[in-house]
DNA sequence: TCTAATCTCATCATGTTCCACATGATGAGCACATTAGA
């Protein structure tokens, strides 16, 4: 009938009646309470559930020298064989089944232990990427404002070089362009600039205008020659 | 194949130490636990 308390843990099911209707004297009782009541007929002297009424109905802890041999069991097997658990209940003047929970229950507390340790160790290496993903969105955001930057001194020497084009001046002698933007905006002088693979640039290429390219023609003939439109 | 012993798991009850935790004990196992020996 115990088994009706484990299906129907929060309804009120009579142990000792199979059709599962609840007895008057403990209606609305919840397992717990149940339970106790059960024990405690138990201990006073009631035969319950086959109980047969004999020995010490108390529980009594271990002592400290028997959890230390049964530790010490433990840790040589973790398993209890038939003839290991009588030895050990002679040795420790307990009964073989108690042998036998104390195994049960100290491999489940181990297990839960280990989950535990488990459960730390993943949950600091979760942090761990956590703090490191935090680095790497700030390296992002600090290139992506420098990117910004950059193409926006792009776009701002493209119309410099748009501007003079369009007015056919702005250049000297040799028909260079002559910023009048700062001096540092100079078009063809950045050094740090590589010449273009192909003849089409994209939007987003630096423009790399070689110095060739002043000698005998216009910056307008150079962007035409190389296919650009303007 | 059958059966007894044993296992895991969830839970309870109680003792110990400051109201929660540790630990001994119990019962189920559900398309009905698994395993070992007769």
């Amino acid at each position: 009938m115990e088994q009706y308390d484990e299906l129907f843990p929060s309804a009120y099911v009579d142990s000792s009646s199979p059709t599962l209707v609840p007895n008057d004297a403990a209606q609305g009782e919840r397992p717990r309470a149940r339970r106790r009541r059960r024990r405690a007929a138990r201990c006073g002297g009631g035969e319950l559930d086959g109980f047969d009424g004999g020995g010490d109905p108390k529980k009594r802890r271990l002592s400290d020298e028997q959890v230390e041999m049964l530790e010490l069991s433990f840790r040589e097997e973790r398993k209890l064989e038939t003839g290991r658990k009588v030895h050990l209940a002679a040795e420790l003047g307990l009964d073989p089944k108690q042998v036998a929970v104390w195994f049960q229950n100290r491999r489940a507390r181990h297990k839960n232990k280990l989950i535990e340790e488990e459960f730390a160790k993943l949950k600091q290496a979760h942090e761990a990427h956590i703090l490191h993903k935090c680095h790497l969105e700030n390296e992002l955001m600090r290139l992506r404002e420098r990117l910004e930057i950059a193409e926006d001194e792009v776009a701002r020497l493209r119309s410099a070089v748009a501007s003079h084009a369009a007015s056919g001046d702005g250049g000297d002698a040799t028909g260079r362009v002559v910023s009048s933007g700062s001096p540092s905006s100079s078009f063809s002088t950045g050094t740090d600039q590589q010449p273009g693979g192909g003849d089409h640039l994209g939007d987003d290429d630096l423009l790399y205008v070689p110095d060739y390219a002043y000698a005998d023609s216009s910056v307008v003939e150079w962007f035409s020659l190389h296919g650009m439109m303007m």
